[in-house]
DNA sequence: ACCAAATATATCGTACACGATATAAACGTG
DNA sequence: CACGTTTATATCGTGTACGATATATTTGGT
């Protein structure tokens, strides 16, 4: 019926892609200088708030699974920033912990995050509504059953 | 001052992360089904729009270099959905077009799109305003120098 | 016409993401 | 208390992204 000649510039996907790949190039300068990259940011923040995480409570929190994870904290552990601990009660669980060293980088963290929050110029009410619109439409698609076979 | 004890879930380049990456996990079983990846399906989609781009002009609407971009559209040359042709006006430019293998795609591809449209869940009113939003928080975040040094 | 600077791709190394699969520990039902 | 099932993590292969660097072509000033 309709042709309907989609650009790249239309489509409500390729803005994620776009912006999240922007968000990338704006955090990864920063974060290298802290020896980080982006995920093992998200994980310092997610252990600031609530320490000894296993893995898999990790991966529930950001959306990621061990094949990802696994590497990605041993490398933190390598860095001397997390501890990967099998835990007493269920040998199968791997306890995530944050070392001194971790908790030192807290401070210069704070202030890079600020400085890209600054950098997209929105107010605290506007990022906050955009953020929670772009969540709305994260759980919309993954609890979808797409029904595709 | 304040110790804004930031978790995750309240940062927007979260949303932006867990969204794209929900989106991804989403496209890729669908894709895969027609031997694509997801920016091997922004090319095309690219390359429908206009064909004959050549790799800085694809790079400049996708936001990519060609770090990325000519390992992607060497192995797309190779699945026989591009061709890669050294301009005859100036040897260093790379011209792409596409195939009637990938044109034969268009199709199948834009079912697709519609699909993953569905998903959202959102009106075509409310995806164009939050595609906005997001295209422009990218604008705001790649147009900024930083100043952090 | 020469040659330094600019431009367009390409190459390389690192670190994700992810589907598929493997391994090992804990659990449950008889 | 055996043993198949479930659960938690790990491993593997592929394909991005990206900074740094390399290569090749073109351009511009003299």
């Amino acid at each position: 019926m309709d042709d309907t000649p989609l650009g790249t510039q239309d489509l409500i996907c390729f803005a994620l892609y776009s912006a999240n790949n922007a968000m990338n190039r704006l955090y990864r300068p920063l974060l290298a200088q802290l020896g980080l990259t982006y995920p093992q940011y998200l994980v310092l923040v997610s252990l600031w708030d609530r320490d000894g995480k296993t893995v898999g409570q990790l991966g529930a929190e950001l959306g990621l699974e061990s094949n990802t994870l696994t590497p990605l904290l041993k490398r933190m552990a390598e860095a001397g920033l997390v501890t990967r601990t099998r835990a007493d009660a269920d040998e199968r669980v791997v306890v995530i912990a944050l070392t001194d060293k971790a908790n030192g980088l807290k401070a210069e963290v704070a202030d890079l995050a600020a400085c890209v929050f600054e950098a997209t110029g929105l107010t605290l009410k506007d990022a906050r509504r955009l953020r929670d619109q772009v969540f709305a439409l994260r759980d919309a698609i993954e609890h979808r059953d797409t029904r595709a076979d």
